[in-house]
DNA sequence: TCGGGCCCTAACGAATCCCTAACGCCCCCG
DNA sequence: CGGGGGCGTTAGGGATTCGTTAGGGCCCGA
C-alpha cells in the first residue's frame, strides 16, 4: 500500500518515512503542493497526507487539485486547530483532519481507516474464452451474450478449473475442492459434470476445447481453444 | 441520508438531532449499544454517531457487531482522548474519532466528509427495466407509470438486489443486509418476499423476467428481461 | 374498540438439483 | 483378435429447494 506524504518539515517527513516504512508502507513524499500533485499523478498513492502549511499552493488549492480528478482519501495534517479550519479542508474533499502536534500511533490508526476503504483492487477479473464470458465475482456466465444458468455444483466445478487455467488439476483435487475431502475416489461425479458444463459451454460439447481431458490424471482448462 | 445517533446522554441527542434534521438529514436515535444494533439493522443508516461510553455493550462492541455484517461509516464520539482509546476503536472499524467536547460545525463537516465516502449508492439515480421504473434516492417505484406501494422490507429486498444488478446475492447476504446478521438460515422469508415483490413488479409473476432465482444459491436481478 | 396493514409461521404441490445405474465408445494391452 | 479399464452419455428416482396460499399476532390510527 503506497501513501503519499506532504509537508515541507523536513523532521516530520523523516519520521513518518521511518514508521511507515517499518509497517511495509510504500513511502512517497513532497515538500510543496506542486510536488504533491505531480507525484499524486504519478504514482497513484493509496493514502494521501497532506499538510496544510506549504509554500506555494494553500492546502485547500491541492484538496482540491486533487478531487478533480482522484477519489484518493486524503488526511489532512496541520497545525490550526480552529473548527472553521477543519470545516473548510474537509468540505474541499478531505477525509480526515489531524491537529499538530499528533501521537503517532493515533495518525497511524487514522492511516489504517481511511485505507480500509479502498476495497476497489479486490474485483476479479472477467474470464472469456470463445463465446463464452465468466465473472467470477457476480458468479454470472453468459455464451454469445446470453446468461448460462449453472447449478451451485457445476459452478464449483468450473470456478476450480478457472481459478487453475491452463494448469492440470487433478482428480482427487477436483473431487476436495468441489464435493469434499472423502469423494476423492468417486470419478463418475467428475464425468457426469464435466459433461454437463461442456453441453452448456463449448461450442462443440463433443469434441472439447476449453474444458480438456487428460486421461488417468484429471482436467485442464485453457482459453486458448486450439 | 439517514444518520444514527447513539448516545445516551439526552441532551446531546437532543440538540444534534435539531442540527441535524435542519440539514435535511434523517436522524434516528439510540440510547444503548443494544439499541444501536438493533436500530442499524432496521434502518440502514448512511452513517453512525456512536457515543464510546454508553450503559451495557462497550463502544467496541457495538462496533464489531456492526462491522460483522455492515460496512456503514462509523464516526465515534468520546470524552477519552488517550490516543491509546482512539486507535482501539479505529482498528476496531471505526472511520473517524473526536472527542468531546467538540464543535457542532466540525462535527457536522466530518459527517459530511464520511457521508461522501459511499458514492456506490448514488452513482445510479434510476433504475428501469419493463414498464417498472425504480428511483433510490426517492425510495420510489413506478409500474407502467402508476405508483407502486411498496412495505419497507419489500423496499429494503428490492434495494439490495438492484445494487447488485446482474451479479448472484447469495440467501445468506440477502437474509443479512434484509433482516440481520442473525437471519442466515430462514431462507422462508425469502421466498416469501420475493414472490411478493414479483407480484407487483414483474409483467408476468409466475415466468419471472427479472427477479431470477439460481436454486441453492441465492437471487439475482436483471435489467434485460430476455 | 375496531379495522387495516405488515410481518411472521406453517404447510402443500411443483420445480430443481444431485446422485445412482447402466450402456456404448475408444484406446491400450494381452 | 478379444478383454478390460477409463471416459462420455443417457435416463430415472430421491432429496432438497422453491413457489404459493392461508392464517394468526402485532402495532397503529380511526
Amino acid at each position: 500500500m503506497k501513501i503519499l506524504i506532504a509537508d515541507d518539515d523536513p523532521q516530520i517527513v523523516r519520521a513518518l518515512r521511518i514508521t511507515l516504512t517499518a509497517r511495509g508502507y510504500d513511502v512517497i513524499t513532497a515538500a510543496d503542493g506542486r510536488a504533491a500533485l505531480n507525484a499524486a499523478i504519478e504514482h497513484h498513492p493509496d493514502v494521501v497526507v497532506l499538510d496544510l502549511g506549504m509554500p506555494g499552493l494553500s492546502g485547500i488549492e491541492v484538496i482540491e487539485g486533487l478531487r478533480g480528478w482522484s477519489t484518493v482519501p486524503i488526511l489532512v495534517v496541520s497545525g490550526r486547530s480552529e473548527s472553521w479550519d477543519k470545516v473548510e479542508a474537509l468540505d474541499a474533499g478531505a477525509d480526515d483532519y489531524v491537529t499538530k502536534p499528533f501521537a503517532a500511533d493515533e495518525l497511524l490508526a487514522r492511516i489504517r481507516a481511511l485505507g480500509r476503504r479502498t476495497p476497489a483492487a479486490t474485483d476479479e477479473p472477467t474470464i472469456a474464452f470463445g463465446d463464452v464470458v465468466v465473472d467470477l465475482s457476480a458468479r454470472l456466465v453468459t455464451k454469445a451474450g446470453v446468461a448460462v444458468r449453472l447449478t451451485p455444483t457445476e459452478w464449483r466445478l468450473l470456478e476450480v478449473l478457472l481459478r487453475n487455467h491452463d494448469r492440470l488439476v487433478s482428480r482427487e483435487t477436483l473431487l476436495t475442492e468441489v464435493w469434499g475431502p472423502q469423494y476423492t475416489t468417486d470419478t463418475g461425479y467428475l464425468r457426469l459434470y464435466l459433461a454437463q458444463l461442456r453441453k452448456k459451454l463449448e461450442p462443440e460439447p463433443s469434441k472439447p476445447r476449453y474444458l480438456l481431458t487428460e486421461a488417468g490424471m484429471g482436467y485442464r482448462f485453457t482459453s486458448d481453444g486450439a
